[in-house]
DNA sequence: GTCAATAGTTGTATAATACAACCATTTGTA
DNA sequence: TACAAATGGTTGTATTATACAACTATTGAC
C-alpha cells in the first residue's frame, strides 16, 4: 500500500519524465524534418505497417481530425501513402513510402543512440528494475484506461 | 548493455506512456478548471513555494515569454501573484495564492486518487520496480541532460 | 557614467489539438 | 428494395502551447 506522499513524489518522477522526453524527442525528430505529431503517427505505423486511420486514432488517442491532417502534412512530403480500400471505400488505409522507412530508421538510430548512451550511464543492476518498472507500468495504464472508459468515467461531473 | 530491439522496445514503452499521461492529467486538470500548462506550472511552485519566472523555467524548460504568459493567466485567474523584488526589481517573484493553494490541493486528491487505484490493480510485488525504476530513470535523465547541454549538442549539425 | 548583462514582456508565427458539421459509403431493416 | 442509421474520413473553426526575436527596465562592471 502506498502512501500519498510517495504517490504525489511518484508523479512528480512522472512529470519530469514526460517534460523531459516530449524535449528529447522533439530535439530528435526535429533533426530529421519531421513534427512531434508526425514523428508518433511514423513510429506507430512502421509497427504496424498498414492501417486505417481510426485504428490509429484509438491507438494514438488523437481524434480524427487531428490524424486527418497529420496524415495529409506527411502525404504531401511523401513519407507515407492513402489507399482506399476496394472492399469498403470508407476506409483509407495509411503505409510508409520508401523515404518514409529512411526517416523511421533515421528517427530510430538516433534515439536508440541516445538512450543508449543514458543507460551507459546508469549502472547496470539498475537497466532491469527501469525497464521492466515502465514497460509494467505503460501496460497497467493501458489496461486501467480500457477499463474506466467502458464505466461512466467523466471525471467529476 | 542493451540490445537495439530492447531499446527500441522500451522506447514504444515510454511513447505510451508519455501519451498516456499527459491523456490523464489533462483530464483531471480540466476538471479542476485548469489547463495543462498551468498544471504544471501550479504544482511544481508548489513545490517551490516562491520562485522567480528564470527559475522556473528553467525547472520546467520553457521559454520565459511562454511562462510569462502562462502566468499572466493563472494571476487574471487569482491563482498566483507577481511580487517585483525590492532587493533587485528586475526580478519577479511568483507564488500561490490561497485560492491557488486550494486548486492545487484538488488536483493533487484527484491524480492521487487514480494512481492510487491504478496501482491497486497491479500486483504489489511489482509497486516497487515501477516506483524505483521511473524515479531513478528521471534522475538519469536529469543528469544526462545537464552534462550534455554543456558540450556543443546541436545535434545532427 | 556609460555599456553590458540580466529578467521579464510583447509581437508574431506555428504546431497540435478538439469539436462540430459535413460528405461518402455501407449496412440493416421495414 | 429503398431509406435510415452507422461508419470512416475531411473541412471549418477555435483554442492551447510553444518558441524566437525585439523590446523595456534594471542592475552591475569598469
Amino acid at each position: 500500500m502506498l502512501s500519498d506522499e510517495q504517490i504525489q513524489d511518484f508523479r512528480h518522477s512522472l512529470r519530469f519524465l514526460e517534460r523531459e522526453f516530449e524535449r528529447q524527442m522533439k530535439s530528435e525528430t526535429g533533426c530529421c524534418g519531421v513534427t512531434l505529431a508526425q514523428c508518433h503517427l511514423l513510429l506507430e505505423l512502421d509497427i504496424l505497417k498498414k492501417t486505417s486511420i481510426k485504428t490509429i486514432a484509438g491507438i494514438l488517442e488523437l481524434d480524427k481530425s487531428t490524424l486527418s491532417r497529420t496524415i495529409d502534412s506527411l502525404v504531401t512530403e511523401n513519407l507515407i501513402t492513402r489507399l482506399v480500400l476496394k472492399e469498403d471505400r470508407r476506409i483509407t488505409e495509411i503505409s510508409l513510402t520508401d523515404k518514409g522507412k529512411k526517416t523511421v530508421q533515421k528517427i530510430n538510430k538516433m534515439c536508440n543512440e541516445y538512450y543508449s548512451k543514458l543507460f551507459d550511464e546508469i549502472p547496470d543492476k539498475n537497466h532491469k528494475t527501469i525497464i521492466n518498472g515502465i514497460k509494467i507500468f505503460a501496460e497497467a495504464m493501458n489496461i486501467f484506461r480500457k477499463k474506466s472508459s467502458k464505466k461512466n468515467s467523466k471525471c467529476c461531473k
